[in-house]
DNA sequence: ACCAGCAATGAGACCGCTCTCATGACCGCA
DNA sequence: TGCGGTCATGAGAGCGGTCTCATTGCTGGT
C-alpha cells in the first residue's frame, strides 16, 4: 500500500495547490463549492487522513487533553475519567491519562511528560502538591483544571470535601456518637482526605468534642487498609463507637473487619463511608455513605475544558452539592436510648 | 518567560550545532563527555522540554499507545487500563484511551481518531467487530493487540472466555443443577459474552442437557440489568435453579433481585458471576464467581506493546489461566440431597 | 470600457525535531 | 613526519501540516 497519503497527494490529484487542499480541511467555507468538492473527492480517493503530529506542530494545538489521576482502580476516578473521555470525544478531543498512585513525584513526572506531549489542557485531581509541581503548572502555558477540590488560582470542578466529612460525622453525632474514629488513606499530598477529616473535626467541635490524632488511622486505600484501620481503632483503650472511612473501599474493609471480629454493625459500632460506590449497597449491612458526584465531575470537566479551548466564558469554579445516603450501617451510639 | 525553549536555543547557549544538541537527546553516547555535559547544562538552564509533536513528525513515532475499551466504568477494564498505563509509563509511553460503550460504530470512530493521531500501537478489547473495522486495522501500519479474547490474525492477550462459562456451569452441574439460566450483557459485537454462553452450553451438553434460548436473558451490563434478567428468568414457566451472570455486576444485580423476591440463595437458587470484582465478596451471600485476570492482562499487554515496539520477539498470544472462586452463593440444586 | 474591490487560489516560510551525509579533528603506526 | 581511519560534530534536507501574504480572476459601478 505504500505510505499514507499526504495533502500533497490530495492536491495533485485534485489539481489544486497544497494550500487549497489544506483549506478544504480547516476553512472549507473559503473554497468555491466546486473546488471543495474536487478536493473532498480526492481525499476520499486516496483515503486521506490528516497527520495529527504535523498538524499539532504547525498549529500549536494537539487536540489532546491530559488527565492525571491517583488511580483508575477506584470506581470514583474510573467513572469520572469515563465521563470525561466521552465528553471530550464528542468535541473531537483525545484523552491521555496517567495515574500516580498517590505518589507526588510520579504525578510530577506524569505532568511533565504530558506537557511535553503538547496537550491543550490538563486535568488534575486535588489541590495539594509540591511547590515544584505548582511552579510547573503556573509556568506552562497550558490551562489547568483541578477536580475533586478547589483552588484559588486554578479553575476547579469539584465539591466540598470538608462538607463530606462533616455530613458523615454530623449524621453520627445526631445519633449520639461522640467517639468517632476515622480511617484515612495516605495523607501526604491528599488534600481531599485532610479536608474530610477537618469536616469531621468541625462536626465534633460543634458538640464540644474532638477527633484526637489517635483516632485517625492512616492506611492505604484498599479493603485491607480499611480492615487494618478498624482493627487499630478498636484496639484503642477507649475504642470509638463509630468509624468513618476515608472512602467507601476503606469503609467496606472496616465494616468487614468489624463483623469478622464479632462486632455488630450498627448495634456495637456504626460505619460511614464516603463516595457511594456500587459496593456500598452490597455490604452487610448496606453502607451509609456520602455520595460523591464522580460522573458529574467528569462530564462537567469535559464541558469546562471544551469551553476553555473555545475561549467561551466559563465559571472558574463548579461546585456540586453532596448529600449523605443513609443505609443500615449506622445507628444510635451504644447506650443511647432510641426514642 | 516567552515561548518554550527549542533545541536551537539550547544549541546556541551550549555553543554547539542543533544537530549536536539533538544528539544529546537521542544518542548521547555519540557525544564527547564534555560536549554532552555542556548541552545538558544548557538544557537545564533554559528548562528545555522536547516538543513531542515535532519529534513525532520527524521520527514517525509518537510514543503514544491507543486503547479502546467498552467502558472504564467497569472495574475489570478500569483495572486493566490502570495496569496498562503504569506499564507503558515505565517505558516512557503515553496512553490515549477511548470508550465505546458497547457500540461498534463508536468503536470504529474511536479507532479512526486514534489512528490519525499517529499512535504507535493500538490495544483493543475483544475479537468481534464489523468487517469495516477489521479492514481498517489490517490496512493501517499500526500493530494491534487484542485483549480479553484471541484472534488468529492479531496478537492477543487474554483468557479463554468459553472456559469461564464452562467453569461456572460445571460448578453448578456438579451440584446437580441442570436448568441453568444466563443473564448476559448486550450480545452484538461481544464475542466474550457469546463464548461464555457457549461454555455454559458445553458443560450442559456434557450431561445431556442444554441451554435453551429462553433461558438466556440479554440485558445491559448493570445492576438493574441483572435484576431484570433474574426476574425474567424466574418468571419462566419452569424457572432455572441457578443463574449465571455474564459478569459480576449482572450477577450481583440478579442476586439482589432474587433475595428481594424472597428467594433464598443458594437454597432456592444458586448464582454465579464472572470477573471476581471486589463487589463479589460483599454480596449476601458472597458471590461464587470465575476470577478473570484483569490486572494481569493490563500488565502483560503493556509488556507486549513495549516488546513489539522494540522489535523484540513476543509470543503472538498470551493466555492466562482462570479459575472458579467458590463462595456462598452456590449450593446443591433444590431437591438434591447433600451427601 | 475601465478600474476599484473582493473572492478564490497559489507560493512559500515556518513549526521543532530527526537523520543522513559531509567535514574536520585527531589517533596510531610506519 | 605523513597517511588511512575512526570519532565527534556540523550542515541541511525533510516530516506534513498551517498560515500569511501575494497574485489572479471576477464583479459591479460609473
Amino acid at each position: 500500500m505504500g505510505r499514507r497519503a499526504t495533502l500533497e497527494d490530495v492536491a495533485r490529484l485534485a489539481g489544486v495547490s497544497r494550500a487549497t487542499a489544506a483549506r478544504a480541511l480547516t476553512h472549507p467555507h473559503l473554497l468555491k463549492a466546486k473546488t471543495l468538492q474536487a478536493v473532498t473527492a480526492a481525499m476520499q480517493a486516496v483515503r486521506y487522513v490528516a497527520d495529527a503530529s504535523a498538524r499539532a506542530l504547525a498549529s500549536g494545538r494537539s487536540g489532546m487533553i491530559g488527565a492525571v489521576v491517583p488511580t483508575l482502580d477506584n470506581a470514583v476516578f474510573a467513572r469520572a475519567i469515563h465521563q470525561l473521555q466521552m465528553g471530550l470525544a464528542e468535541a473531537g478531543l483525545q484523552l491521555v491519562v496517567a495515574a500516580h498512585e498517590y505518589d507526588a513525584a510520579l504525578e510530577l513526572r506524569a505532568i511533565r511528560s504530558l506537557l511535553s506531549r503538547g496537550i491543550d489542557a490538563l486535568v488534575l485531581v486535588g489541590a495539594e502538591r509540591p511547590a515544584e509541581t505548582w511552579a510547573l503548572l503556573r509556568g506552562g502555558a497550558v490551562p489547568v483544571v483541578l477536580t475533586y477540590s478547589f483552588h484559588r488560582d486554578f479553575d476547579s470542578v469539584g465539591f466540598d470535601n470538608a462538607e463530606a466529612g462533616y455530613l458523615a460525622a454530623r449524621h453520627l453525632v445526631a445519633r449520639g456518637h461522640t467517639r468517632i474514629g476515622f480511617v484515612s488513606g495516605p495523607l501526604p499530598g491528599n488534600d481531599r482526605m485532610a479536608l474530610r477529616i477537618a469536616g469531621v473535626r468541625r462536626a465534633l467541635a460543634e458538640i464540644g468534642h474532638d477527633l484526637p490524632a489517635e483516632r485517625v488511622s492512616e492506611q492505604t486505600f484498599s479493603l485491607s487498609g480499611g480492615q487494618r484501620g478498624a482493627q487499630a481503632l478498636m484496639a484503642l483503650a477507649v475504642p470509638p463507637t463509630a468509624i468513618i472511612g476515608g472512602n467507601d473501599v476503606i469503609a467496606a474493609g472496616a465494616l468487614h473487619a468489624l463483623t469478622a471480629h464479632g462486632l455488630r454493625v450498627p448495634a456495637d459500632v456504626s460505619v460511614v463511608g464516603i463516595e457511594d460506590l456500587d459496593i456500598a449497597t452490597f455490604t452487610t449491612p448496606p453502607l451509609t455513605t456520602v455520595r460523591l458526584p464522580a460522573a458529574e465531575i467528569g462530564a462537567a470537566t469535559a464541558r469546562h475544558v471544551v469551553a476553555l479551548l473555545a475561549h467561551a466564558p466559563v465559571p472558574r469554579r463548579t461546585a456540586f452539592p453532596i448529600a449523605l445516603v443513609e443505609r443500615a450501617s449506622t445507628g444510635p451510639a451504644p447506650g443511647i436510648a432510641v426514642r
